[in-house]
DNA sequence: CCTGGTAGTTCGCCTCGCGAATTATATGGG
DNA sequence: CCCATATAATTCGCGAGGCGAACTACCAGG
C-alpha cells in the first residue's frame, strides 16, 4: 500500500508540475494561484495552507506579483497585514491551469471504471480528511458532503 | 476523485519531506538513496529514473557524495560512464530513511480498516501501472512516458 | 505609554533544476 | 585505420525555491 501511495505521488506530481510548466507557472506558482482561487488570503494563512515559512512566502508572491497573476492588497482592518488576491490576469490563468490539471489527473484513473473511481476518491478522501490537509486544491462541487470552512 | 488526488499527493510529500529532513536528508536526496538501494545506475540511468536533466543530477550526486553518502565509481566496459552506488554510511541511512518513510506513510491511513488498505492498494496500483509502463505507446518526440525530457 | 505579540520583509546561505557549451570516450562506416 | 557522429558526464550561468535570524511596523492590553 504505501509503495503505490508514494509512487502514486510521484506520478500526480510529475504531472501537475509540468501542467504549470505549460502554463508558464512554476508548481509553487500554480499552487499559490489555486489557494487564491477560493478567496485572498494574508501571508500568514498562505504559509500555514502552504507549508511554508513567511519568508519563503514572500519570495513567492513576490515572484507571481512580478508575473502579474497577483497582487498585495492592504487590509483595512490592520495596516501591517496584507490580503494576496489574484488579478484579473491571475484568476484567468488559474481557472485554465485548473481545468487543464484536472483533465490530465483524471486521464491517470482512465483505467478504473466508475464506481472504482468513486471507490478510490472515497479513501482517499478520508485520508486527506483524517490528516486534516488544507485545501490547496479544491473540490469543484462535486457530491462530497466535505464542508470545511475558515 | 481528482481533488483527493491532488490533495493526498501533497499529504504524502510533506511527509516525505519531513521524514528526509529529520534524517539530514532533502527529499531529492532521500530519493536518490531509495533508489540506489536496488543496485548501483549510471547517471543517465538515474536522469531517466528521477525525471532529471543530466546537469541536475550531477549536482544533486556532487551534494550528496559530499555528504559522503553515495560514490561515483568508474565503469570498466565504459570509461566515460560513472555508477553511482551508496556507500557503506549511505546504504545504512537509506534503509532508516526508507523504513521510517513507510512507517509513516502507512500511518496517514490508520483510519481504514485492513480491507479498505487493500482496496485502495489495489486502485493506485493499477494507477501506477497503468501510467508508468507504457514505454510502448511514444512517437512524437524523444520523450520517454513516465520520464519528461525537454 | 510601554510592553509583548503579530504581520511581513530583508538578508545570507544553501538546494534544485534547466539549457547550452565542453570534454572525453565509444563506435560505426568508408 | 580514421574520421564523423553519438554518447556519458561535467561545467557554467541563471533563476526559483526554502530556511532561520534579524528587523520594521503595527496592534493590543495593562
Amino acid at each position: 500500500m504505501v509503495a503505490a501511495l508514494v509512487r502514486s505521488t510521484f506520478l500526480v506530481n510529475a504531472v501537475y508540475a509540468e501542467s504549470a510548466r505549460e502554463h508558464g507557472l512554476t508548481p509553487q506558482q500554480g499552487q499559490l494561484l489555486c489557494v487564491l482561487m477560493a478567496q485572498p488570503y494574508g501571508m500568514s494563512e498562505l504559509g500555514a495552507m502552504l507549508g511554508l515559512a513567511k519568508s519563503s512566502l514572500t519570495g513567492l508572491v513576490d515572484r507571481t506579483e512580478r508575473n502579474g497573476l497577483v497582487r498585495r492588497e492592504s487590509d483595512p482592518r490592520d495596516t501591517r497585514a496584507v490580503r494576496v488576491a489574484l488579478t484579473p490576469q491571475g484568476g484567468g490563468l488559474a481557472g485554465e491551469f485548473y481545468a487543464e490539471t484536472c483533465r490530465r489527473v483524471e486521464r491517470l484513473s482512465a483505467g478504473l471504471d466508475i464506481a472504482e473511481q468513486g471507490a478510490l476518491a472515497d479513501l482517499l478522501g478520508r485520508i486527506v480528511l483524517d490528516n486534516e490537509v488544507p485545501v490547496v486544491f479544491m473540490e469543484p462541487e462535486e457530491g462530497a458532503p466535505t464542508a470545511r470552512r475558515h
